[in-house]
RNA sequence: CGGGGCGUGGCGCAGCCUGGUAGCGCGCUCGCUUUGGGAGCGAGAGGUCCCGGGUUCAAAUCCCGGCGCCCCGACCA
């Protein structure tokens, strides 16, 4: 156990100029982390603790539901990621390297396609079925934007599990068991947190969830209701209603002189934007134009739009637009010759909108779905607050993604040749899934949920360490004496305790040590001698107790074990 | 990839516009004092001013090119 005059904690009275996010921040100032380059960090000595006894809670709970932990190499070959589709699917953010031998290599992003090349090797009959592997490793990913320190790095430690089963059904069961191993996981990190259903990404799939640690500094966007919880990307919500102005027998044509945006329509026209309908024009595959139509006041949600088109798209230029349509601000789905694709939450049939004209400086009111122009239906817009779901209003929060669980099913395993014999002696595909978590995040998540004005406030699982000792004493003072006493009895309890021995100032120990976060804080100084009462200040609400000095170090521990 | 910003001792910054050979606070070292909320006095150490080129008698400062880092957006198995 450290003494402080010994241990490299760099903390630091100010955060680097350059840090927004309270956990980049801290991280620094606590003496934590230091950067090496964008995305690249250092774990010190302390941060490394946290780093740790977060991955060993996540191995505890790995193992726990029967899954064995081993280790697959970072350096991988690209022929593997050739055959799988992702040395060219996977994008930019792959690391793509050559050896001295000219062979291209990949620095693995995360390690589907080298667990999956060992399973068609090793595994080959149902008896073989299911079993979950993992590991530990480090992940190489090119980000666009590193971010916010160890929130959005280049290369980070991630868990990644790999489920092997015999069918659907069995991975059913595996997914099930992986995501009650994160709640127990996320729960005991002492994270306030909520698993919400995702998107299954451009590679497919067949369900998928994210572990979400609410905090600003967060990058995702979760919808929120009773019993309900969604990734935006893929949210659906019952939309608010919208008072609509009643049908005319045909569409009529309303001058507007210069309105491009919704908003100057509707003020124009003494319409809620909801009355309106935006068009959304987008190139299909095969250069088709498809409109996307959708109320005035709700905006397209593109993975939503996608899964609802079938395939991929882009938004038509403004040159497209001009060319095929009308002009850009006023275009409208009446007498477009191109597929309409309308938003669920359009009503068709109970009142009118006001759309573009494909006309320079006019727009069309009275105009009613169905009745003048044809469309296929879809849900692709974006949830947005208050919509409603059984009932109940939404709210959008952000969230840090700190784990996935994702049923891939044969994706892997068809083209890797991972494929068992059946009872029958039947070759049948082997059906997986992968499981991440990142202990990083879910340390920067804690720092982002708890902490305050003076610093990190860890919870106990994830603490580098239980008890900060401050001795207040001089070198040498019978304070001194009694401090080193209260620290070996500690450390002889099983307490992980760093001491701050260092000769300074009682400002600067408690500031540091309120900075770093432990959950507990013990202080003697010549206070202690007279009261013959040792202080602990518990760091979460900064609550200070008096304990009795006989048997202090017993009764240190006694409140780290259960009120801490 | 688009937009914005910043590179000067370990950290935070000033100096740059108007060229003259680098300064402040914190931190660090030594000494003395101080010791329950970042204490005081004194003496010190520490800098390729991001890199390269150009202009000039002279460049941290002006010009050109490059690199790095941060923030916002796009992107994100």
């Amino acid at each position: 156990m450290p003494r402080l005059t010994e241990y490299l904690l760099p903390t630091e009275r100010e955060a680097p100029a350059d840090a927004e996010a309270i956990s980049h921040r801290l991280l620094v100032r606590a003496g934590l982390i230091r950067q090496v380059g964008a995305g690249l960090w250092t774990w010190l000595p302390a941060g490394w603790r946290t780093h740790q006894r977060i991955v060993q809670v996540i191995r505890e709970e790995m193992d726990a539901i029967g899954a064995m932990e081993m280790l697959m190499p970072i350096l991988q070959p690209a022929e593997l990621w050739r055959r799988s589709g992702r040395y060219d699917g996977f994008g930019g953010e792959l690391f793509k390297l050559r050896d001295r031998k000219d062979t291209d290599m990949v620095l693995a992003p995360t390690s589907e396609e080298v667990i999956t090349t060992h399973a068609a090797t090793l595994i080959r009959s149902y008896r073989d079925l299911p079993r979950v592997l993992y590991h530990f490793q480090t992940k190489e990913r090119d980000e666009p934007r590193p971010r916010a320190a160890v929130l959005r790095s280049r290369e980070f430690v991630m868990k990644d599990s790999y489920s092997f089963d015999r069918d659907r059904d069995g991975l059913d069961v595996s997914y099930e068991r992986h995501a009650r191993a994160y709640d127990r996981i996320l729960d005991r990190c002492g994270l306030e947190w909520y698993s919400v259903e995702a998107d299954v990404g451009a590679m497919g799939g067949f369900g998928a969830h994210e572990y979400m640690a609410p905090c600003p500094a967060g990058e995702n966007d979760v919808v929120l209701a009773p019993g309900y919880a969604a990734n935006l990307e893929v949210a659906a919500a019952a939309p608010q209603p919208v008072e609509l102005p009643s049908a005319l027998a045909a569409p009529e044509q309303v001058d507007t002189p210069g309105m491009t945006t919704i908003a100057q329509v509707a003020q124009a026209l003494g319409l809620p934007e909801g009355a309106l309908l935006k068009a959304y024009p987008v190139v299909l595959p095969d250069e088709s134009l498809a409109l996307v139509m959708l109320r005035g006041d709700h905006r397209v949600n593109d993975i939503k739009l996608g899964l609802a088109l079938g395939s991929p798209f882009r938004q038509a230029s403004a040159e497209e637009i001009e060319r095929r349509l009308g002009p850009p601000g006023s275009i409208g789905p009446v007498g477009a010759q191109t597929r309409i694709i309308l938003d669920d939450a359009v009503v068709a049939g109970a009142g009118a909108y006001v759309v573009g004209a494909n006309r320079p400086d006019c727009h069309l009111r009275g105009v009613v779905p169905g009745r003048d122009f044809a469309f296929e239906r879809g849900d692709v817009r974006e949830v947005v607050a208050g919509d409603t779901v059984s009932g109940h209003r939404v709210r959008i929060e952000r969230a840090i993604e700190v784990g996935n669980i994702f049923k891939l099913g044969t994706r892997y395993s068809d083209v890797l040749g991972a494929s068992y014999l059946d009872q029958a002696g039947a070759a049948r595909p082997v059906w997986m899934g992968c499981y991440g978590i990142g202990p990083a995040r879910i340390a920067a998540a804690a720092i982002e949920q708890f902490a305050d004005e003076r610093g990190i406030s860890w919870p106990r699982a994830i603490s580098p360490f239980a008890v900060h000792l401050v001795t207040l004493g001089k070198d040498g003072s019978e304070e001194r004496e009694l401090a080193e006493r209260v620290y070996d009895e500690l450390v002889s309890a099983g307490v992980d305790t760093l001491y701050d021995d260092r000769d300074a100032g009682p400002g600067e120990k408690f500031a540091d040590a309120e900075l770093l976060g432990c959950p507990l804080r013990v202080t003697i100084g010549r206070r202690t001698l007279q009261s013959g009462e040792i202080e602990v200040q518990v760091r979460r609400g900064q609550e200070a107790r008096a304990l009795p000095l006989e048997g202090a170090a017993a009764a240190i521990a006694e409140l780290w074990h259960h009120a801490a």
